[in-house]
DNA sequence: TTGGCTCCCGCAAATTACTGCAACAAGGCC
DNA sequence: GGCCTTGTTGCAGTAATTTGCGGGAGCCAA
């Protein structure tokens, strides 16, 4: 319900125009409590505007991630967003099998992104990163 | 230089053919110390074999890929490949601004990887896994 | 309100990656 | 060596995402 906006704001703070379309991804986005697909943002924002174009899902959505109101996951092979909530900041562990999503506390990644900033001087993504492997029902499949 | 006869190994024993093409797109990537793109790829192998498809070698590198003789790295949006040496296994750090790429040693990732397997039983597929964020150069630059 | 500088959008085409299918060829068997 | 089975290839087509361009709209200032 809110997260709007605190987007409209920064947005605006950053010189970026809001417009009709740059609103409807946000609202579809910040109404949706998962992730969501590029083309599902499309088809839901086509029911409000019914011109809008797919480029410009995409050009809003990496604009988005860019200012860090949504964060970005990859599953299977599709990009899919979701809204970057600050009060529940979590990765994500995609199984490449089943592509099933697990979430997972940044507590985890704390301490090895501290090592990294310490000894390279590289700031990790935290917030966009996604971890692939195996879920434990698809591991214990021994079916290669 | 070795790398080939294990890999050229490993696909007859779970078996794969070895075909021309095949040798090629191995030779080609593991006469290259770093990383290579696909396109990259392709171009060479056609100095060899001037009807190969890029279809052909996509499938190859995945495949490659699938057995774990070559590892993936995604920097800025296209997809590399490298030869996996067994002996000098690393991780690969990408800045999203510069696209430079740092190696990582796998030991700062042991911990981390330990926990996620025995709280969840989530095994991360390290050997792919690419690490986003910005190079100290970059990150001191503070032009948005 | 109006003017005007920019940024943004829709359209189309390009780029990157993947897939289905029929013809082809690698490798085992005789 | 020749044949046969079955995995592979080349081709064409598709899916997902990005980019170039020119007209149009947002926002600031007057």
């Amino acid at each position: 319900m809110s997260g709007h906006e605190s987007a409209v704001a920064r947005l605006r703070a950053q010189g970026y125009r809001m417009t009709p379309q740059r609103l409807s991804v946000l609202d579809i986005v910040a109404g949706r409590s998962g992730h969501i697909r590029a083309d599902e943002v499309w088809n839901q924002a086509k029911a409000q505007h019914p011109y809008v174009d797919l480029a410009t899902i995409y050009r809003t959505l990496q604009l988005l991630k860019r200012i860090g109101v949504v964060t970005e996951v990859v599953i299977g092979n599709k990009l899919h967003f979701e809204l970057a909530d600050q009060h529940n900041r979590h990765n994500h562990m995609v199984c490449s099998d089943c592509d099933a999503v697990q979430t997972l506390s940044p507590d985890y990644l704390a301490e090895f992104s501290r090592r990294l900033e310490q000894e390279f001087g590289f700031t990790p993504d935290l917030d966009n990163l996604t971890i692939g492997g195996k879920c434990a029902k698809c591991h214990s499949n021994v079916s290669p």
